[in-house]
DNA sequence: TAAATAAACGGAGGCACCTCCGCTTTAGTG
DNA sequence: CACTAAAGCGGAGGTGCCTCCGTTTATTTA
Protein backbone atom coordinates (compact mmCIF):
# COMPACT_ATOMS: atom_id res chain seq x y z
CA UNK A 1 0.00 0.00 0.00
CA UNK A 2 2.07 2.90 -1.17
CA UNK A 3 -0.02 5.80 0.97
CA UNK A 4 -2.93 4.84 2.88
CA UNK A 5 -6.09 7.13 2.96
CA UNK A 6 -4.61 11.05 2.28
CA UNK A 7 -6.35 12.92 4.55
CA UNK A 8 -7.04 16.68 3.80
CA UNK A 9 -3.55 16.93 1.83
CA UNK A 10 -4.23 20.79 0.60
CA UNK A 11 -2.57 22.86 3.75
CA UNK A 12 -4.49 25.54 0.81
CA UNK A 13 -2.32 28.51 0.56
CA UNK A 14 0.43 25.98 -1.21
CA UNK A 15 -1.98 25.11 -4.42
CA UNK A 16 -0.93 21.46 -3.85
CA UNK A 17 -4.17 19.73 -5.06
CA UNK A 18 -6.01 21.28 -7.55
CA UNK A 19 -6.78 25.33 -8.12
CA UNK A 20 -10.14 25.89 -6.55
CA UNK A 21 -12.74 28.55 -8.52
CA UNK A 22 -11.86 31.69 -6.72
CA UNK A 23 -15.32 31.74 -4.96
CA UNK A 24 -14.60 28.19 -3.35
CA UNK A 25 -11.44 29.60 -2.36
CA UNK A 26 -12.74 32.49 -0.67
CA UNK A 27 -15.27 30.83 1.61
CA UNK A 28 -12.80 27.83 2.67
CA UNK A 29 -10.41 30.63 3.80
CA UNK A 30 -13.49 32.18 5.31
CA UNK A 31 -14.42 28.79 6.72
CA UNK A 32 -11.09 28.10 8.28
CA UNK A 33 -10.58 31.77 9.71
CA UNK A 34 -14.42 32.11 11.89
CA UNK A 35 -13.47 28.32 12.56
CA UNK A 36 -9.95 29.04 14.12
CA UNK A 37 -11.55 31.88 16.25
CA UNK A 38 -14.95 29.47 17.55
CA UNK A 39 -12.35 26.52 18.58
CA UNK A 40 -9.99 29.12 20.37
CA UNK A 41 -13.52 30.36 22.18
CA UNK A 42 -15.96 27.67 22.21
CA UNK A 43 -13.96 24.66 22.17
CA UNK A 44 -13.60 22.22 19.53
CA UNK A 45 -17.33 21.19 20.17
CA UNK A 46 -18.12 24.35 18.62
CA UNK A 47 -21.54 24.06 16.22
CA UNK A 48 -20.66 23.71 12.67
CA UNK A 49 -23.65 25.25 11.61
CA UNK A 50 -22.58 28.72 13.21
CA UNK A 51 -19.39 28.50 12.06
CA UNK A 52 -20.80 28.09 8.65
CA UNK A 53 -23.35 31.03 9.44
CA UNK A 54 -20.88 33.05 11.00
CA UNK A 55 -18.37 32.34 7.81
CA UNK A 56 -21.84 33.87 5.38
CA UNK A 57 -21.90 29.89 3.88
CA UNK A 58 -24.52 27.31 3.69
CA UNK A 59 -24.09 24.10 5.79
CA UNK A 60 -23.47 22.24 2.83
CA UNK A 61 -20.67 24.40 1.85
CA UNK A 62 -18.99 23.58 4.96
CA UNK A 63 -19.12 20.13 4.74
CA UNK A 64 -18.30 20.01 1.67
CA UNK A 65 -14.68 21.63 2.21
CA UNK A 66 -14.87 19.47 5.18
CA UNK A 67 -15.94 16.28 5.47
CA UNK A 68 -15.65 15.92 9.25
CA UNK A 69 -15.47 17.99 12.35
CA UNK A 70 -11.99 16.35 12.18
CA UNK A 71 -10.95 17.80 8.85
CA UNK A 72 -11.54 21.30 9.78
CA UNK A 73 -9.73 20.71 13.25
CA UNK A 74 -6.57 19.46 11.40
CA UNK A 75 -6.37 22.70 8.95
CA UNK A 76 -6.83 25.03 11.54
CA UNK A 77 -4.30 23.16 13.71
CA UNK A 78 -2.03 23.28 11.04
CA UNK A 79 -2.72 27.03 10.11
CA UNK A 80 -1.98 27.35 14.42
CA UNK A 81 1.51 26.31 13.73
CA UNK A 82 2.45 27.75 10.17
CA UNK A 83 1.64 31.30 11.55
CA UNK A 84 3.74 30.52 14.82
CA UNK A 85 6.65 29.30 12.90
CA UNK A 86 5.88 32.56 10.11
CA UNK A 87 6.11 34.53 13.55
CA UNK A 88 9.33 33.02 14.29
CA UNK A 89 11.10 34.66 11.45
CA UNK A 90 9.09 37.61 11.55
CA UNK A 91 10.24 38.60 14.95
CA UNK A 92 14.06 37.70 14.50
CA UNK A 93 14.16 40.44 11.92
CA UNK A 94 12.14 43.01 13.36
CA UNK A 95 13.64 42.30 17.07
CA UNK A 96 16.79 42.10 18.81
CA UNK A 97 17.74 38.72 18.87
CA UNK A 98 16.82 37.89 22.45
CA UNK A 99 13.70 39.89 22.55
CA UNK A 100 12.38 38.35 19.27
CA UNK A 101 12.80 35.18 21.81
CA UNK A 102 10.61 36.18 24.33
CA UNK A 103 8.20 37.71 21.87
CA UNK A 104 7.97 33.86 20.09
CA UNK A 105 7.42 31.85 24.00
CA UNK A 106 4.76 34.41 24.34
CA UNK A 107 3.41 33.54 21.53
CA UNK A 108 4.10 30.02 21.57
CA UNK A 109 1.68 30.21 25.46
CA UNK A 110 -1.13 31.40 23.07
CA UNK A 111 -0.39 28.58 20.60
CA UNK A 112 -0.46 26.14 23.41
CA UNK A 113 -3.56 27.26 24.72
CA UNK A 114 -5.69 26.70 21.23
CA UNK A 115 -4.17 23.24 22.10
CA UNK A 116 -5.25 22.57 24.56
CA UNK A 117 -8.70 23.35 23.73
CA UNK A 118 -8.47 21.66 20.96
CA UNK A 119 -6.64 18.42 23.33
CA UNK A 120 -9.98 16.38 22.85
CA UNK A 121 -10.12 16.34 19.45
CA UNK A 122 -6.65 16.27 18.73
CA UNK A 123 -5.95 13.32 20.45
CA UNK A 124 -8.14 11.31 18.33
CA UNK A 125 -6.70 13.10 15.57
CA UNK A 126 -2.54 12.29 16.86
CA UNK A 127 -3.12 8.97 16.91
CA UNK A 128 -4.84 8.31 13.93
CA UNK A 129 -3.19 10.23 11.88
CA UNK A 130 0.32 10.62 13.38
CA UNK A 131 2.69 12.22 10.87
CA UNK A 132 0.13 15.11 12.07
CA UNK A 133 2.13 15.13 15.32
CA UNK A 134 6.14 14.34 13.76
CA UNK A 135 5.47 17.48 11.40
CA UNK A 136 4.52 19.97 13.58
CA UNK A 137 6.63 19.45 16.36
CA UNK A 138 9.28 18.97 14.33
CA UNK A 139 8.12 22.66 12.82
CA UNK A 140 8.13 24.24 15.76
CA UNK A 141 11.07 22.83 18.12
CA UNK A 142 12.92 23.54 14.47
CA UNK A 143 11.70 27.70 15.07
CA UNK A 144 12.92 27.79 18.67
CA UNK A 145 16.07 26.62 17.79
CA UNK A 146 16.74 29.03 15.25
CA UNK A 147 15.62 31.52 17.22
CA UNK A 148 17.77 30.62 20.50
CA UNK A 149 21.16 30.00 18.21
CA UNK A 150 20.67 33.46 17.12
CA UNK A 151 20.30 34.73 20.16
CA UNK A 152 23.17 33.25 21.69
CA UNK A 153 25.34 33.85 18.39
CA UNK A 154 24.54 37.73 19.15
CA UNK A 155 25.48 37.19 22.84
CA UNK A 156 22.13 38.22 24.39
CA UNK A 157 21.54 35.27 26.15
CA UNK A 158 24.17 32.91 27.77
CA UNK A 159 25.36 30.51 25.25
CA UNK A 160 25.91 27.38 27.52
CA UNK A 161 22.32 26.27 26.59
CA UNK A 162 20.66 24.17 24.26
CA UNK A 163 17.12 24.75 22.53
CA UNK A 164 15.84 21.80 23.90
CA UNK A 165 16.28 22.69 27.21
CA UNK A 166 14.23 25.69 26.51
CA UNK A 167 11.99 23.59 25.01
CA UNK A 168 11.60 21.73 27.90
CA UNK A 169 11.31 24.56 30.25
CA UNK A 170 8.32 25.65 28.53
CA UNK A 171 7.11 22.02 28.97
CA UNK A 172 5.55 22.82 32.79
CA UNK A 173 2.86 25.09 30.88
CA UNK A 174 1.62 21.96 29.10
CA UNK A 175 1.43 20.05 32.67
CA UNK A 176 0.04 22.90 34.65
CA UNK A 177 -3.65 22.50 35.43
CA UNK A 178 -5.88 24.42 33.08
CA UNK A 179 -7.19 27.25 35.88
CA UNK A 180 -8.35 30.78 34.74
CA UNK A 181 -4.80 32.73 35.64
CA UNK A 182 -3.39 29.97 33.42
CA UNK A 183 -2.16 31.95 30.98
CA UNK A 184 -0.99 34.97 33.08
CA UNK A 185 0.80 32.42 35.13
CA UNK A 186 2.06 30.94 31.91
CA UNK A 187 3.27 34.85 30.79
CA UNK A 188 5.36 35.34 34.24
CA UNK A 189 6.83 31.71 33.61
CA UNK A 190 8.37 33.25 30.04
CA UNK A 191 9.79 36.26 31.65
CA UNK A 192 11.74 34.09 34.63
CA UNK A 193 12.90 32.06 31.74
CA UNK A 194 14.13 34.72 29.78
CA UNK A 195 15.95 36.55 32.77
CA UNK A 196 17.26 32.96 33.49
CA UNK A 197 18.99 33.28 29.96
CA UNK A 198 20.30 36.64 29.88
CA UNK A 199 22.02 35.96 33.29
CA UNK A 200 25.66 35.90 32.11
CA UNK A 201 25.04 36.69 28.60
CA UNK A 202 28.47 38.29 27.44
CA UNK A 203 26.46 41.35 25.26
CA UNK B 1 -7.21 14.29 45.70
CA UNK B 2 -8.42 10.73 47.19
CA UNK B 3 -10.19 9.71 44.05
CA UNK B 4 -10.60 11.24 41.38
CA UNK B 5 -13.80 11.26 39.64
CA UNK B 6 -16.20 7.93 41.06
CA UNK B 7 -17.13 7.43 37.19
CA UNK B 8 -19.92 4.65 36.92
CA UNK B 9 -18.96 2.74 40.16
CA UNK B 10 -21.82 0.11 40.68
CA UNK B 11 -21.59 -2.96 38.55
CA UNK B 12 -24.90 -3.45 39.71
CA UNK B 13 -25.47 -6.82 40.23
CA UNK B 14 -23.59 -6.01 43.54
CA UNK B 15 -25.83 -3.55 45.21
CA UNK B 16 -22.70 -1.67 45.83
CA UNK B 17 -23.82 1.86 45.65
CA UNK B 18 -27.53 2.03 46.49
CA UNK B 19 -30.64 0.01 46.55
CA UNK B 20 -32.85 1.15 43.53
CA UNK B 21 -36.26 0.40 43.03
CA UNK B 22 -37.59 -3.02 41.45
CA UNK B 23 -38.79 -1.34 38.28
CA UNK B 24 -35.05 0.78 38.23
CA UNK B 25 -33.26 -2.51 38.40
CA UNK B 26 -35.33 -4.10 36.09
CA UNK B 27 -34.97 -1.38 33.42
CA UNK B 28 -31.73 -0.84 33.85
CA UNK B 29 -30.91 -4.84 32.94
CA UNK B 30 -32.59 -4.93 30.02
CA UNK B 31 -30.59 -1.76 28.87
CA UNK B 32 -27.40 -3.21 29.53
CA UNK B 33 -28.46 -6.41 27.88
CA UNK B 34 -30.07 -4.82 24.93
CA UNK B 35 -26.92 -2.40 24.45
CA UNK B 36 -24.57 -5.30 24.25
CA UNK B 37 -26.44 -6.90 21.74
CA UNK B 38 -26.77 -3.39 19.56
CA UNK B 39 -23.01 -2.52 20.59
CA UNK B 40 -22.17 -5.62 19.20
CA UNK B 41 -23.77 -5.53 15.96
CA UNK B 42 -24.26 -1.92 15.01
CA UNK B 43 -20.47 -0.84 16.59
CA UNK B 44 -20.51 1.71 19.19
CA UNK B 45 -22.11 4.38 17.56
CA UNK B 46 -25.70 2.88 17.76
CA UNK B 47 -28.68 4.48 18.25
CA UNK B 48 -29.56 5.38 22.10
CA UNK B 49 -33.20 6.29 20.62
CA UNK B 50 -33.50 2.70 19.87
CA UNK B 51 -31.65 0.66 22.50
CA UNK B 52 -34.29 2.58 24.75
CA UNK B 53 -36.80 1.59 22.16
CA UNK B 54 -35.69 -2.21 22.09
CA UNK B 55 -35.41 -2.06 25.99
CA UNK B 56 -38.92 -0.83 25.98
CA UNK B 57 -37.77 2.31 28.14
CA UNK B 58 -37.96 5.88 27.19
CA UNK B 59 -34.93 7.35 26.29
CA UNK B 60 -35.06 9.47 29.48
CA UNK B 61 -34.51 6.56 31.64
CA UNK B 62 -31.21 5.27 29.70
CA UNK B 63 -29.66 9.00 30.72
CA UNK B 64 -30.81 8.69 33.89
CA UNK B 65 -28.88 5.64 34.21
CA UNK B 66 -26.27 6.14 31.90
CA UNK B 67 -25.48 9.64 31.85
CA UNK B 68 -22.85 9.52 28.38
CA UNK B 69 -23.18 7.05 26.13
CA UNK B 70 -19.35 6.59 27.52
CA UNK B 71 -20.75 5.36 30.73
CA UNK B 72 -23.21 2.90 28.88
CA UNK B 73 -19.85 1.57 27.09
CA UNK B 74 -18.22 0.86 30.27
CA UNK B 75 -20.80 -0.94 32.03
CA UNK B 76 -21.24 -3.48 28.83
CA UNK B 77 -17.33 -3.32 28.94
CA UNK B 78 -17.06 -4.78 32.12
CA UNK B 79 -19.77 -6.87 32.17
CA UNK B 80 -18.45 -9.06 29.10
CA UNK B 81 -15.58 -8.96 31.01
CA UNK B 82 -16.91 -9.97 34.08
CA UNK B 83 -18.62 -12.97 31.78
CA UNK B 84 -15.84 -13.90 30.16
CA UNK B 85 -13.80 -14.65 33.79
CA UNK B 86 -16.84 -16.98 35.16
CA UNK B 87 -16.87 -18.68 31.78
CA UNK B 88 -13.36 -19.97 32.94
CA UNK B 89 -14.56 -20.89 36.05
CA UNK B 90 -17.09 -23.17 34.52
CA UNK B 91 -15.62 -24.44 31.84
CA UNK B 92 -12.96 -25.66 34.35
CA UNK B 93 -15.33 -27.61 36.19
CA UNK B 94 -16.98 -29.18 33.32
CA UNK B 95 -14.71 -30.20 31.12
CA UNK B 96 -10.96 -31.47 31.13
CA UNK B 97 -8.32 -28.76 31.75
CA UNK B 98 -7.36 -28.81 28.29
CA UNK B 99 -10.80 -28.90 26.13
CA UNK B 100 -11.54 -26.06 28.91
CA UNK B 101 -8.76 -24.19 27.47
CA UNK B 102 -9.79 -24.47 23.85
CA UNK B 103 -12.90 -23.30 24.80
CA UNK B 104 -12.52 -20.60 26.75
CA UNK B 105 -9.87 -19.47 23.94
CA UNK B 106 -12.50 -19.40 21.33
CA UNK B 107 -14.63 -17.93 23.29
CA UNK B 108 -11.76 -14.91 24.30
CA UNK B 109 -11.78 -14.83 19.99
CA UNK B 110 -15.78 -13.56 20.54
CA UNK B 111 -14.71 -11.32 23.60
CA UNK B 112 -11.89 -9.51 21.06
CA UNK B 113 -14.66 -9.21 18.50
CA UNK B 114 -16.72 -7.13 20.58
CA UNK B 115 -13.74 -5.27 21.88
CA UNK B 116 -12.61 -4.18 18.56
CA UNK B 117 -16.46 -3.18 17.85
CA UNK B 118 -16.11 -1.04 21.06
CA UNK B 119 -12.37 0.42 20.19
CA UNK B 120 -13.17 3.85 19.06
CA UNK B 121 -15.04 4.51 22.30
CA UNK B 122 -12.98 2.52 24.26
CA UNK B 123 -9.96 4.48 23.38
CA UNK B 124 -11.28 7.58 25.08
CA UNK B 125 -12.38 5.41 27.77
CA UNK B 126 -9.00 3.54 28.51
CA UNK B 127 -6.91 6.77 28.20
CA UNK B 128 -9.42 8.74 30.46
CA UNK B 129 -9.99 6.08 32.96
CA UNK B 130 -7.00 4.07 33.70
CA UNK B 131 -8.01 2.06 36.02
CA UNK B 132 -10.28 0.16 33.86
CA UNK B 133 -7.79 -0.75 31.71
CA UNK B 134 -5.65 -2.35 34.33
CA UNK B 135 -8.65 -3.60 36.10
CA UNK B 136 -9.47 -5.36 33.50
CA UNK B 137 -6.79 -6.75 31.82
CA UNK B 138 -5.47 -8.15 34.99
CA UNK B 139 -8.55 -10.02 35.19
CA UNK B 140 -8.68 -11.84 32.34
CA UNK B 141 -4.72 -12.95 32.15
CA UNK B 142 -5.64 -14.03 35.71
CA UNK B 143 -8.17 -15.98 33.98
CA UNK B 144 -6.39 -17.29 31.52
CA UNK B 145 -3.53 -18.23 34.04
CA UNK B 146 -5.17 -20.72 35.90
CA UNK B 147 -6.57 -22.32 33.05
CA UNK B 148 -3.00 -22.74 31.50
CA UNK B 149 -2.07 -24.14 35.05
CA UNK B 150 -4.64 -26.18 35.38
CA UNK B 151 -3.92 -28.33 32.05
CA UNK B 152 -0.52 -28.22 32.50
CA UNK B 153 -1.04 -29.44 36.27
CA UNK B 154 -3.19 -32.30 34.43
CA UNK B 155 -0.40 -33.38 31.99
CA UNK B 156 -3.12 -32.52 29.46
CA UNK B 157 -0.49 -29.73 27.81
CA UNK B 158 3.50 -29.60 27.63
CA UNK B 159 4.32 -28.30 31.33
CA UNK B 160 7.04 -25.71 30.15
CA UNK B 161 5.15 -23.25 28.81
CA UNK B 162 3.97 -19.88 30.67
CA UNK B 163 1.04 -18.76 30.51
CA UNK B 164 2.15 -15.19 29.43
CA UNK B 165 3.81 -17.03 26.30
CA UNK B 166 -0.01 -18.17 25.15
CA UNK B 167 -1.61 -14.65 26.00
CA UNK B 168 1.24 -13.36 23.46
CA UNK B 169 0.70 -15.68 20.89
CA UNK B 170 -3.07 -14.74 20.92
CA UNK B 171 -1.83 -11.43 20.49
CA UNK B 172 -1.93 -12.24 16.79
CA UNK B 173 -5.82 -11.78 17.19
CA UNK B 174 -5.73 -8.14 18.50
CA UNK B 175 -3.38 -6.99 15.32
CA UNK B 176 -5.06 -8.63 12.66
CA UNK B 177 -6.82 -6.38 10.10
CA UNK B 178 -10.42 -6.37 10.77
CA UNK B 179 -11.31 -8.39 7.06
CA UNK B 180 -15.02 -10.46 7.09
CA UNK B 181 -13.05 -13.79 7.89
CA UNK B 182 -11.03 -12.61 10.73
CA UNK B 183 -13.11 -14.84 12.58
CA UNK B 184 -12.37 -17.89 11.02
CA UNK B 185 -8.74 -17.47 11.06
CA UNK B 186 -8.74 -16.45 14.52
CA UNK B 187 -10.64 -19.91 15.41
CA UNK B 188 -7.65 -21.55 13.20
CA UNK B 189 -5.43 -19.97 15.08
CA UNK B 190 -6.51 -21.22 18.43
CA UNK B 191 -6.73 -24.86 17.21
CA UNK B 192 -3.39 -24.59 15.83
CA UNK B 193 -2.13 -23.16 19.44
CA UNK B 194 -3.99 -25.80 21.27
CA UNK B 195 -2.35 -28.50 19.12
CA UNK B 196 1.18 -26.85 19.97
CA UNK B 197 0.43 -26.95 23.26
CA UNK B 198 -0.78 -30.62 23.27
CA UNK B 199 2.32 -31.58 21.63
CA UNK B 200 4.63 -33.24 24.16
CA UNK B 201 2.26 -33.30 26.56
CA UNK B 202 2.92 -36.64 29.13
CA UNK B 203 -1.14 -37.05 30.03
C1' DT C 1 -55.43 -1.52 53.04
C1' DA C 2 -55.19 3.33 52.15
C1' DA C 3 -52.71 7.48 51.99
C1' DA C 4 -48.41 9.87 51.45
C1' DT C 5 -44.07 10.51 49.43
C1' DA C 6 -40.09 9.65 47.17
C1' DA C 7 -38.34 7.45 43.07
C1' DA C 8 -38.64 6.56 38.47
C1' DC C 9 -40.70 7.02 33.97
C1' DG C 10 -41.17 8.75 29.21
C1' DG C 11 -41.54 11.55 25.45
C1' DA C 12 -42.00 16.24 23.57
C1' DG C 13 -39.04 19.73 22.13
C1' DG C 14 -34.92 22.09 20.95
C1' DC C 15 -30.57 21.71 18.99
C1' DA C 16 -26.80 19.80 16.16
C1' DC C 17 -25.30 16.67 12.62
C1' DC C 18 -25.00 15.52 7.89
C1' DT C 19 -26.94 14.31 3.16
C1' DC C 20 -29.00 15.31 -0.98
C1' DC C 21 -30.12 17.73 -4.95
C1' DG C 22 -32.14 21.72 -7.49
C1' DC C 23 -30.34 26.34 -8.22
C1' DT C 24 -26.50 29.81 -9.01
C1' DT C 25 -22.03 31.30 -10.33
C1' DT C 26 -17.69 30.94 -12.60
C1' DA C 27 -14.48 30.17 -16.22
C1' DG C 28 -13.77 29.01 -20.37
C1' DT C 29 -15.02 29.15 -25.80
C1' DG C 30 -16.60 30.99 -30.19
C1' DC D 1 -20.31 39.46 -25.46
C1' DA D 2 -23.35 35.32 -25.26
C1' DC D 3 -23.46 30.72 -24.29
C1' DT D 4 -22.53 26.46 -21.83
C1' DA D 5 -20.52 22.98 -19.04
C1' DA D 6 -18.64 22.29 -14.82
C1' DA D 7 -18.00 23.74 -10.24
C1' DG D 8 -19.91 25.33 -6.35
C1' DC D 9 -23.70 26.76 -3.30
C1' DG D 10 -27.18 26.38 0.36
C1' DG D 11 -30.77 24.94 3.08
C1' DA D 12 -34.66 21.73 3.79
C1' DG D 13 -35.26 17.61 5.99
C1' DG D 14 -34.40 13.29 8.31
C1' DT D 15 -32.03 11.52 12.25
C1' DG D 16 -29.82 11.38 16.73
C1' DC D 17 -28.65 13.66 21.09
C1' DC D 18 -30.00 15.23 25.48
C1' DT D 19 -32.91 18.00 28.91
C1' DC D 20 -36.85 19.03 31.36
C1' DC D 21 -40.87 18.30 33.78
C1' DG D 22 -45.70 16.54 34.31
C1' DT D 23 -47.31 11.85 35.16
C1' DT D 24 -46.98 7.20 36.98
C1' DT D 25 -45.45 3.66 40.23
C1' DA D 26 -43.08 1.40 44.14
C1' DT D 27 -42.41 1.63 48.85
C1' DT D 28 -43.23 3.23 53.46
C1' DT D 29 -46.19 4.54 57.14
C1' DA D 30 -50.36 4.62 59.76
Amino acid sequence: MPDQEMTAEATRDAPSQKRLRADAQRNRDRLVEVAAQMFASDGVDASLEEIAKRAGVGIGTLYRHFPTREHLVEVVYRREVEGLCHAAEDLAREHPADVALELWMQRFVDYIATKRGLATSLRLLLTTNSTLFSDTSGRVSGAMRSLVQAAAAAGKIRADVDSSDVMHALGGIYSAPNTPDWRERSGRLVKLLMDGLRFGARG
